[in-house]
DNA sequence: TAGGTTGCCTAAAACCTTTAGGCAAATACA
DNA sequence: TGTATTTGCCTAAAGGTTTTAGGCAACCTA
């Protein structure tokens, strides 16, 4: 009988693409092992079930988006660092709305530390290293621009800014703009 | 036969117990009717189905939020109506994880119309009047309000300051000095 | 207390997830 | 090149989920 030949890193992969089109929810094994031409079976050769199946596809997703940010990165500081970085985020979750949901998974800790994750937060912290902020509020940005680009992404992904009045396009670049102000006038306790 | 006197209210809000306590995935018909001590078929007298179930819940926690916000607002204004307002989501976040997650579902246009997200910009744009924005930066300024309310509490609800150095609300509280500085330095191009 | 409404039931069809066991294609190795 | 092993895919089957259809009895109304 032929084989498809399938492996683990291909069953994610197709599951991505998958996801970016029915969306992440639809990801399911019978949904996938159709899209694959194998019975449902056949998955579990190479995924431990439903649950597995989506984490890898928020792994594979982490990663890329850590290597797209990562190239984004290079080369690049202060201001142009900043929108460089955030606009991997932005292009990338609307090019791929279903791993940009898989990637918001609520990760168990040993498999966030293997994925990308790890990898955007170190990234997020160096571009800081162009603005003058003192060692103790650097974590605070961090999560304050970690929030920034997670929430406005997902809201405009998920069709939270469709029907009002600017082009997101614009504001994003407003809001960008706001945020390098804010890193450059820090109120430092 | 003893009824369990259900209504769709009530199983709406049964199910956004439910969210909290399990999981918003969690959430399905067998599941709720399980909780609510009846069989799952009784449950399609009150609820066309699963996702109908799940956009019930989330219109709930909006309107939930929404109400909370409305009353954070009333007789507050500048810095420390932005400090009420953000404490709004994210003590909400935090008390109910299941409701926040349902909350972000993607809605469609005339039911996120009736439910309390439109409020809830609403009052993202009267709290800016405490600023001094021009008009056209306001839309922008809201959104990017919106994106770090709705970007951090995601992440500390989904547990992605767990495992890293300062508490998050210490972040978080200097997250809102930057804001409330931003917005009073805003770069008007 | 008769009549209609409605809340819950049982039954059943169609699906999905997962495990077990088997065959044959690919690969390794003598 | 022929044999042994691995492994990718299969069929079969058990158990759970979603949803629809049809029925009975408890509640409200008059």
């Amino acid at each position: 009988m032929a084989r498809a030949g399938l492996t683990t890193e291909l069953v994610a992969q197709v599951g991505a693409e998958l996801a970016d089109e029915a969306g992440f929810d639809q990801v399911t094994p019978s949904a996938l092992a159709r899209r694959c031409g194998v019975k449902v079976a056949s998955l579990y050769s190479h995924v431990a079930g439903g649950h597995d199946l989506r984490v890898r596809i928020a792994v594979l997703a982490l990663d890329e988006l850590a290597d797209r940010a990562a190239e984004a990165l290079a080369g690049r500081a202060g201001r142009d660092a900043l929108i460089a970085f955030a606009n991997v985020y932005r292009d990338y979750a609307l090019a791929h709305p279903g791993r940009w949901a898989a990637a918001q998974m609520r990760l168990d800790r040993d498999t966030a530390a293997k994925s990308g994750a790890i990898r955007l937060s170190q990234m997020t912290r160096a571009l800081l290293r162009g603005y003058d902020l003192p060692e103790a509020e650097q974590a605070h940005a961090v999560r304050l621009l970690g929030s920034v680009f997670n929430g406005w992404v997902s809201l405009e992904a998920g069709g939270g800014f469709s029907h009002s009045d600017p082009e997101p396009a614009e504001s994003w670049t407003r809001a960008l703009d706001g945020l390098d102000t804010l890193l450059r006038n820090w109120p430092s306790r």
